[in-house]
DNA sequence: ATATCGATCGGCT
DNA sequence: GCCGATCGATATT
């Protein structure tokens, strides 16, 4: 099962919605390890969310992963943080996972790189209450499976797909 | 088109 | 008891 990343969120330590800005515990530990990690939690009582540790050791950052447009699927399959990591079946059981191909996870580059309209938006982050100035959240412009609109985002494009996974 | 609300539950106060 | 890095349904402009 694979797709392209289209929607994420970063967080640091540095700013007040990072759930390791605060406190240090055993449920956001893996918030401070070392890049490559998978920092997952459980929001709502419902969903679980995804990250991938990024910065150095003892401090706290990671990218939400909060879209994937797979091929052959409903555009909306896995787009959101909570229907990504439902559809990858993602759960706590993976938090500080470490991204390899051994642990069945990974990330790398598509053969499909060449024809993806790589068109960036940054823009606020969403389901924040702090730090909510930051533009800290990307999408592909033409990707149809974009998550919902942070308030005063421009709606994302539904029409003109752009390429790989058209039914 | 935006706004509000309920479900659901582990961790914190 | 309170609160969420959510989602889908419903209500309202």
């Amino acid at each position: 099962m694979w797709g392209v990343i289209v929607e994420t969120e970063a967080y640091s330590q540095a700013e007040e919605a990072c759930h390791g800005s605060k406190k240090r515990s055993n449920k956001n530990e893996a918030l401070f390890s070392s890049p490559g990690q998978l920092y997952v939690y459980l929001t709502y009582g419902k969903y679980y969310c995804v990250n991938i540790v990024t910065d150095k050791s003892d401090w706290a950052s990671g990218v939400l992963l909060r879209s994937i447009a797979m091929p052959n699927e409903d555009e909306r399959s896995a787009s959101g943080p909570g229907l990504l990591a439902n559809r990858f079946g993602i759960n706590l059981t993976h938090n500080r996972l470490k991204l390899s191909k051994e642990n069945g996870f990974w990330i790398s580059q598509t053969s499909l790189y060449q024809e993806i309209d790589k068109k960036l938006i940054q823009t606020n982050r969403i389901g924040i209450s702090q730090a909510k100035e930051l533009k800290w959240r990307w999408y592909l412009q033409k990707s149809r499976s974009i998550s919902k609109r942070a308030s005063g985002d421009k709606s994302p494009p539904r029409h003109n797909a752009w390429i790989p996974f058209a039914h």
